[in-house]
RNA sequence: GGACAGGUGGCCGAGUGGUUGAAGGCGCACGCCUGGAAAGUGUGUAACGGUGAAAGCCGUUCGAGGGUUCGAAUCCCUCCCUGUCCGCCA
C-alpha cells in the first residue's frame, strides 16, 4: 500500500514511478486517490467539528444535572440530539469515503527503487555480473530432467495426472529423498551460516495475510481457496506466513532485523500459464521451496537485501551449479516489489539460464497493508518496517538443476558432495 | 462441535452510563540521593487521523462490527479470538 500522505506530499513522484512501471493512466490513477482524499478529509473536517461541540455539550449536560439546573440540561439535550443525525450520517459518509479509498489503494503496485532499470518486459533486465557464479557444464546431448529421472523410476508424471490432474508430480526412492535432502540442506546453510531462524508455518491462511503481503485482492486467480465455510487460502509462497508473522505488531528496533525461513508446499493455480512448461517439474501446482523473509528497519533493507541474494546464491555455489543475477527491470517485478534479484540457474537439458529464486526488498509497502511498525530505543513509534523475501531456493527447481547439471554419461546422476551426508553417504543416483 | 470463563495501554491489572484515554503496579526515560551502584524518591511515559509554520487545538480508538442514549470501556445484538473442561481426531 502506498502512503496516502506522501502521495499528497509529491504526487508527481508517484505518477513517474508508476509509468516507469509501465502504468498507462498513472496520472488519472493517482489522480482518483488524490480526488476521493479530498473529499475524505474535507468531510472529516465538517465531522470533527461536530464531534467536538457533541462531546462539549455533552459534559456541559453532566455538569448542569449534577448543579440540578435541569433547565440548562435540557436545553442541551435538544441541541446535542439535533446534532446526531447529522453525525451519524457523517460517520456513515466517512466509513464508505475511507474504504472507497483503500480500494484503490490496494490495487496499485509499488514504487520502484531510483536504480531498478527502465523495461516493459524480461528482455529489459540488468545482469549483476559480479554476481555471476560458474559456466555451464559441457555435457554432450544433456537429457531434460524428466527423461531422467522417469528413466530412472523415480518421477511419475502419468500416475500424479491420474490422481491429481496436470502440473503434479510423484517422486519416489532417492529422488524423493533428494528433495527432503535438499530442503534440509538449505535450512542448515541458512541458519548456521546467515542467523535464519528456521520455522514451520501454517500453509493455509486467511485473506488478511494475502492482503498483507499483496497478494489480494489483484491476484486472485493465481491462488488455491477452500470451500468450507470460513475458507482458507492455500499459500503460493510461505512468504506469506512468515511475513504475516509480524502482522498488527509494534516490534522494538533492538529486535530487527528478523530473519525467518521455512521449508514448505506451495500451490499455485498457475491460471495463465496454459501451454507453458508443460513438461517436467518447472511450472507445478505444487512445489516445496525454502523461502528467506527479513523484517529490517528502512536503513538496513537496502543491505539486507543484498545480503539475502548472497544467502540465496551461497546454496548454488555449495551445490557448484552455474548461474547469473539479473536486477528486475521495472516492467517485470511483482507488484509488492521496489526491487528484484532473480537468481537464474543454468539447466543443460533447456540449454538455457532459468528462474531459481527471486529475492525481493518490498520497502514499507507489505508492512504497511499489514500494519507493521517498529519504535525506537527511547519507544517512540517510527513507521512501518521494511520487508523482503526471497527463495532460496526453489527446491522442485534445484532438483531439476541438479539432475540436469549433474547426469554422467552412464545415464546415472552424481550427488553434489555437499548433499551426500543427507543422502545416506550415497554418491550417485542410478535406475531403480 | 458442546459448556463455561475471558479479551482494557509495552506488560500485569482496576474500572457497570457523565471532566476515564482510562486508577494502581511493573517496565522504561530523565532527575535527586550515592564514591559508584542497588534500594529509596520525584517527574514523565499510547496509537492513529484532521488542522496548523509551530506551539497547540480537535477527532477516533478499551477484540471487531452494529445498536440504545444528550453522553458507552461500562447496557443490547452479531461475529472473531484466547483459556479451561467435554467430545472428535493426525
Amino acid at each position: 500500500m502506498l502512503d496516502i500522505k506522501a502521495i499528497r506530499d509529491d504526487s508527481s513522484a508517484f505518477v513517474q514511478g508508476l509509468t516507469r512501471r509501465g502504468m498507462a493512466d498513472a496520472q488519472a490513477v493517482i489522480g482518483a486517490v488524490l480526488e476521493k482524499d479530498k473529499v475524505l478529509r474535507d468531510l472529516l473536517v465538517r465531522l470533527q467539528n461536530s464531534q467536538a461541540r457533541r462531546n462539549e455539550a455533552s459534559k456541559l449536560i453532566g455538569h448542569a444535572k449534577a448543579k440540578k439546573d435541569e433547565a440548562q440540561a435540557t436545553g442541551l439535550m435538544a441541541e446535542v440530539a439535533g446534532l446526531k443525525d447529522t453525525i451519524q450520517q457523517g460517520e456513515q459518509e466517512q466509513r464508505d469515503l475511507e474504504k472507497e479509498l483503500r480500494d484503490l489503494l490496494a490495487v496499485i503496485p509499488n514504487i520502484p527503487a531510483a536504480d531498478v532499470p527502465n523495461g516493459a518486459d524480461e528482455s529489459a533486465n540488468a545482469p549483476v555480473d559480479a554476481r555471476a557464479f560458474g559456466k555451464p557444464p559441457g555435457i554432450s546431448n544433456p537429457k531434460q530432467h524428466f527423461e531422467i529421472g522417469e528413466a530412472f523410476g523415480q518421477m511419475d508424471f502419468e500416475r500424479a495426472a491420474k490422481v491429481s490432474g496436470s502440473r503434479f508430480v510423484y517422486l519416489k526412492n532417492d529422488l524423493a529423498r533428494l528433495e527432503r535432502a535438499l530442503g534440509a540442506f538449505m535450512l542448515d546453510t541458512h541458519t548456521a551460516q546467515f542467523g535464519y531462524t528456521e520455522i514451520s508455518p501454517p500453509v493455509l491462511v486467511k485473506s488478511a495475510a494475502l492482503f498483507g503481503t499483496g497478494q489480494l485482492p489483484k491476484f486472485q486467480g493465481d491462488l488455491f481457496l477452500t470451500t468450507n465455510e470460513d475458507p482458507f487460502w492455500l499459500v503460493p509462497t510461505a512468504e506469506v506466513s512468515l511475513t504475516n508473522y509480524v502482522a498488527d505488531e509494534i516490534l522494538g528496533e533492538a529486535e530487527l532485523p528478523l530473519r525467518f525461513t521455512a521449508f514448505t508446499p506451495c500451490f499455485r493455480a498457475e491460471a495463465g500459464a496454459a501451454g507453458r512448461d508443460t513438461r517436467g517439474m518447472i511450472r507445478m501446482h505444487q512445489f516445496s521451496k525454502v523461502e528467506l523473509v527479513s523484517i529490517t528497519t528502512p536503513d538496513q533493507s537496502a543491505a539486507e537485501h543484498e545480503r539475502m541474494t548472497d544467502a540465496a546464491q551461497e546454496i548454488l555455489k555449495k551445490l557448484d551449479l552455474a548461474h547469473r543475477v539479473v536486477t528486475l527491470c521495472t516492467g517485470d517485478m511483482g507488484f509488492s516489489a521496489i526491487k528484484t534479484y532473480d537468481i537464474e540457474v543454468w539447466l543443460p537439458g533447456q540449454n538455457a539460464y532459468r528462474e531459481i529464486s527471486s529475492c525481493s526488498n518490498c520497502g514499507d509497502f507489505q508492512a504497511r497493508r499489514m500494519n507493521s511498525r517498529f519504535r525506537n530505543a527511547e519507544g517512540k513509534v517510527q513507521g512501518p518496517v521494511h520487508t523482503l523475501n526471497g527463495s532460496g531456493l526453489a527446491v522442485g527447481r534445484t532438483l531439476v538443476a541438479i539432475l540436469e547439471n549433474y547426469q554422467q554419461p552412464d545415464g546415472s546422476v552424481a550427488i553434489p558432495d555437499v548433499l551426500q551426508p543427507y543422502m545416506g553417504g550415497k554418491k550417485v543416483i542410478v535406475k531403480t
